[in-house]
RNA sequence: GGGCCGGUAGCAUAGCCUGGUUAUUGCGCCCGGCUGAUAACCGGGAGGUCGUGGGUUCGAAGCCCACCCGGCCCA
């Protein structure tokens, strides 16, 4: 692409400030509807269905809610770039008991009961304003963050035509034999009198104190009791059965009070520990020996029902455990899981005498009217009157708690509309292997052990806001599953008048007649469980079944992009509905991102302080910084949220409006026109460092598209803002510098430009679904005049250029940084400026690879390390050079010969010429030297020879070899340097005068000596040329008029004066 | 209790799949430099039990085992 039409390269300000930045490019958006028009641009492109997990209605958004936002607009905006029409309808989950506490909280309701006298209607009617009014909210801040989505058309859970997608899922599983209303052991909100279904129990597990006792259960016809242990003394009275494991050993054990007990053999001693009360153990049986063994339950006076219940141990080896308890487990069908599994197995009955607000029935006698959690203490104090209570502490353990209002659940038989998704394990397991997920440990190492552990799905709750079950039941009991509003229209005998609305109360108005027997049928009371709503919004949010058209096209979705917890939140909803519906997975390619942390590694809470809002950081650094902080960080990994490292972000993308602001001063100034001067049209005269920098994009461009692709977004953008910062920055810029200081047209210096805006072009389209604001400002205000698009989101990616791909030029570049970087370690460990120029850079060095690459860039080189010459030696060569011959006393030669002496012949050996020494000693194999009048006779094994560097030479270490730099001063070399010196200081003051770079100005430096005006004299060109300087003068007394300033240059003192000229 | 992910300098991080010179980068700190992109930038330095312990190997940050800490999930 790249149609270029207009010459000149628009001016940036020179700071980045973020706010104006985002102010400005939103204004534009708006005023031109860019959104709009990028979306029809891509109108013919291939379709990407990309389906948005609806975020719940209840608070304003946090950091975290923003990242899951700004990665998918990060992907949805590369999509684009790379010509896709993407499907990018948000979606809002609506529905629901979070919403019905908070709107009860609001209303100051206690109980259920209130609902009712204040009206369903009325109830559902805030509900749903309440569910509105938090939708704008979140809505304007996903905004406000610059997420591109179709705001106008989003789907909600609440719509008649996304509630009906629903039924088509409960029609499915009704068809095929799924859906069945039974008994079940269910985890019970007794607050909100409903039931909860597992994955909402999941995230409220809790540290709470309870009572920990263990109880004695008399066996009928004999002296011995079977010992139990519990943290639920509320469940005993609907204790039905013990079980044991068959395999494990058990004994009979006298107590201290000399009772006898029966507990598992490894037990003994943790009993006796927590209890500390001895036992004394008898003798010792298989636990299978206890099967069919009838004791009774010591509530059984006080709790009616339990007289009608023949007590017995029951053998179980998956639920018995030797890890805690006694070994034998009191059993309760009706308030627990495993329970209910054995008591369907052996054929118990199974009481469960507790009610909806979780207060005990009539059927519990003495208890009846009690919540169960204030009857623990009255049953621990009966259990004590009776002798059976063995032992009573208490235990701090996990226990669960309803996500909403956080009271402590109970689990309870209750019936329930359930969908047999333990039918369906093997077969979801096999369609979620088809998908692709990124990280892949999250596909088979958290979302297929789940699947293959699925339970039924209890999808019914008894509560008022929430999709109406569209199941009906006549007198005669059938029941029909209505699968679309046309179907119940069909159906109905009685429909209310006014606007249909498929909620309650409108629904239950409905009455059809039942197929089967033709008697009218009525709807039962129950909502569908909110994880259905979003769970089928693979196709509600299409439309579908009201209308194919849009789903036939793009089912299933290409991505879906959530957080862990949807795991087993709507990863699995939306494969369990499509599976019942389709027999598919309505999604192809899953990316799961982390949980956002606060700074110091903790999850954000609300009750905890550390949340962190978009708005809390956007008003300091912007959302691009908050963008680019966020997509960096490892997708699946946690964000720790770091103030800190968010701000080295916002610096980052300062440099790189650094770079821009630079380009896009001098390309302005010299008026360069990117259309005519191309590195196509200049290829003779690119420098080895333009093909490297070209090279280098081809290499980023190309890496950067692989990590996108994979879905490693963080990888592409630290590739782009590194090679932003490094490459372009820190070091091709800094070789530029000189090259477009110099007259226009030279072609150097637009081969430099042409480059740099290639350069700057691509990185800037590649940085702009990161940093979509900032990016569009600088295309506006830069590149647009020479694009045929209003906007940076309207281009397409890069794609890399063969043509410039250069390896060896990029390696051998590597190379060269290091030789600088040691060349300028020697300059500093001999305390010599940059600044200063020197005769000779030597590099010493046995490789062919550093051999080419100074050849390559010795132009480069020279400049980078100031040098007249930069030369390659070999080691050999370079020790004949820049090495003299040291001669040393061997003390421990010498020593013992020459004793006290010795101090004074080391000192008149190194006062002679090593030179001669050396050839004095080949000669006659001694020296002789005069110490304190004595002559003595130094032999060749009294000395050591060495070889060490010269006084002027500074050598350093790099990778590949050594460098050495001559230092020896010269004239030239120090007028040089002094000219520098006072270049740098004369523009330091144009700068302080805020002088155009164009304009110029007269001089008049006052000098501290003839010898540094004659040095300064033979360097005035250079410095006219440099300030721009009409005139320059050398004094020895300050004369004229204008700034002055009086500087300090290596211990001397230079007054040097600026004179504007008028303004031209 | 079980599973998953993470643990690398004061802080934040790369490398781990596929073992191999002196462990990466940024912030901060100390010293120096540069200078018409300049509230920017560059060089040098200090700072590391690569969570702990064991194993495999000529060689372990990396592979294996156990444990500890943090986060998440399951029960």
């Amino acid at each position: 692409m790249g149609v270029y039409g207009l010459p000149g390269v628009g001016k940036l300000p020179q700071s980045y400030e973020p706010l104006k930045v985002e102010d400005w490019v939103f204004e534009y958006w708006r005023k031109n509807s860019i959104y709009k028009k990028v979306v029809e641009l891509r109108k013919k492109g291939p379709k990407y269905y990309f389906l948005d997990g609806p975020p719940y209605v209840t608070n304003p958004i946090h950091v975290g809610t923003a990242w899951n936002k700004i990665i998918k607009d990060a992907i949805l905006r590369y999509q684009r770039m790379r010509g896709y029409d993407v499907w990018d309808k948000p979606g809002y989950d609506m529905h629901g008991l979070p919403i019905e506490v908070q709107v009860e909280k609001q209303l100051g309701f206690k109980t259920k009961k209130d609902i009712l006298k204040y009206g369903v209607e009325n109830f559902i009617r805030v509900c749903r304003e309440w569910a509105l009014k938090n939708l704008k909210v979140q809505e304007r801040q996903f905004r406000e963050l610059g997420v591109w989505m179709d705001w106008e058309n989003p789907y909600r859970t609440i719509d008649n035509e996304y509630i009906e997608a629903t039924w088509l899922f409960l029609k499915k599983a009704e068809e095929k034999g799924l859906l069945y209303y039974g008994k079940k052991v269910v985890h019970w909100c007794p607050r909100c009198e409903t039931v909860l279904a597992g994955h909402e129990v999941a995230q409220e597990y809790r540290d709470v104190s309870d009572p920990s006792i263990y109880v004695k259960f008399p066996l009928e016809g004999r002296e011995e009791s079977l010992l139990i242990w519990t943290t639920t003394p509320w469940t005993l009275p609907s204790n039905v059965a013990v079980m044991v494991h068959p395999n494990e050993a058990y004994v009979r054990a006298r107590t201290e009070d000399g009772e006898i007990i029966i507990v598992a053999e490894k037990r003994v001693e943790a009993v006796e520990r927590e209890t500390g009360k001895r036992l004394e153990v008898l003798d010792r049986f298989m636990g299978m020996d206890l099967e069919g063994f009838v004791y009774r339950n010591p509530l059984e006076e006080y709790v009616p029902l339990q007289k009608n219940i023949v007590h017995q141990v029951v053998l179980s080896e998956e639920f018995v455990t030797m890890e805690e308890g006694t070994g034998l487990v009191h059993s309760a069908p009706g308030h627990g899981e495993e329970d209910f599994e054995v008591g369907v197995k052996y054929g118990l009955p199974m009481p469960s005498p507790v009610d909806d607000s979780g207060r005990f029935t009539e059927e519990a006698g003495k208890y009846a009217g009690l919540n169960v959690f204030e009857a623990n203490k009255v049953i621990i104090e009966d259990l004590r009157r009776l002798g059976a209570l063995y032992y009573e502490g208490r235990i701090v353990h996990k226990y669960p708690h309803c996500w909403r209002c956080k009271s402590k659940l109970i689990l309870r038989l209750s019936e329930q509309w359930f969908v047999r998704m333990s039918d369906l394990r093997e077969e979801l397991v096999k369609e979620a292997e088809n998908t692709m997920w990124t990280p892949e440990w999250a596909l088979e190492r958290r979302f297929i052990p789940w699947l293959s552990n699925a339970k039924d799905w209890a999808i019914s709750r008894q509560r008022y806001w929430g999709i109406p079950l569209p199941i009906w039941i006549c007198e005669e009991g059938h029941r029909t599953v209505v699968g679309s509003f046309e179907e119940l229209r069909r159906l109905a005998i009685e429909m209310p008048a006014g606007e249909v609305d498929l909620h309650k109360p409108w629904i239950d108005g409905v009455v059809i007649r039942c197929p089967k027997c033709g008697k009218p049928a009525k709807r039962v009371p129950d909502v569908l469980d909110v994880w259905v709503d979003s769970g089928v919004a693979s196709w509600a949010s299409l439309g579908y079944p009201r209308s194919d058209e849009v789903f036939k096209e793009l089912w299933p979705a290409d991505l879906i992009l959530e957080g862990p917890d949807q795991i087993r939140g709507w990863f699995y909803s939306l494969i369990a509905t499509s599976y019942v519906t389709f027999g598919k997975a309505p999604y192809k390619r899953v990316l799961m991102h982390g949980w956002s942390l606060d700074e110091k590694g903790r999850a954000m809470h609300k009750s905890l302080g550390n949340v962190v809002y978009p708005e809390d950081v956007i008003p300091h650094y912007g959302r691009d910084a908050l963008r680019v902080f966020e997509l960096s960080n490892t997708t699946w990994e946690n964000l720790k949220f770091s103030i800190k490292v968010l701000r080295s972000y916002f610096r980052n993308l300062s440099i790189i409006w650094n770079v821009y602001y630079f380009a896009s001063l001098y390309m302005n100034l010299d008026g360069y026109d990117p259309s005519k001067y191309t590195p196509e049209t200049l290829s003779k005269h690119l420098r080895s460092e333009d093909r490297w920098l070209l090279s280098r994009l081809q290499s980023i461009i190309k890496r950067a598209t692989e990590e996108m692709e994979r879905l490693h977004i963080f990888n592409a953008l630290k590739l782009i803002l590194n090679f932003l910062i490094e490459d372009v920055s820190r070091w091709y810029v800094k070789l530029i510098r000189r090259r477009v200081w110099v007259e226009p047209n030279d072609p150097d210096k637009l081969a430099a430009y042409s480059v740099l805006y290639r350069v700057l072009d691509a990185s800037l389209r590649m940085l702009a679904p990161f940093a979509p604001f900032i990016t569009e400002y600088i295309y506006v205000h830069m590149f647009k005049e020479h694009r045929q698009f209003e906007s940076i989101h309207m281009l397409e990616w890069p794609e890399p250029e063969e043509k410039w791909v250069d390896r060896k030029l990029e390696e051998k570049m590597e190379i060269v940084k290091r030789i600088v970087e040691a060349a300028s370690a020697a300059r500093q460990q001999r305390g010599v400026k940059l600044r200063r120029p020197v005769r000779r850079v030597i590099i010493s060095t046995e490789s062919k690879e550093v051999v080419e690459a100074v050849k390559t860039y010795e132009p480069l080189l020279k400049d980078q390390v100031n040098a007249k010459e930069v030369v390659i030696m070999r080691p050999v060569e370079v020790e004949a050079i820049a090495f003299e011959p040291l001669v040393e006393l061997n003390y421990s030669v010498a020593g013992p010969v020459f004793k006290s002496r010795v101090g004074g012949i080391a000192e008149a050996l190194s006062r002679l010429d090593p030179k001669i020494v050396i050839e004095e000693l080949e000669r006659s194999g001694g020296v002789k030297l005069s110490v304190d009048g004595e002559e003595v006779t130094v032999s060749a094994s009294m000395v050591n020879v060495k070889k060490v560097l010269k006084k002027h030479y500074s050598a350093k270490e790099f990778p590949m070899g050594h460098i050495y730099i001559d230092l020896t001063p010269t004239k030239e070399l120090e007028a040089e340097a002094l000219a520098r010196e006072l270049v740098r200081r004369i523009q330091f003051m144009r700068k302080e005068l805020a002088l155009n770079i164009d304009e110029y100005i007269d001089v008049e430096i006052v000098v501290p000596s003839e010898e540094a005006k004659e040095l300064a004299l033979s360097q005035l060109n250079y410095v006219s040329g440099e300030v721009r300087g009409r005139e320059v003068k050398l004094t020895f007394k300050p004369e004229m008029e204008g700034y002055r300033r009086q500087w300090d240059i290596d211990g001397e003192t230079y007054i040097i004066t600026v004179k504007r000229l008028s303004p031209s």
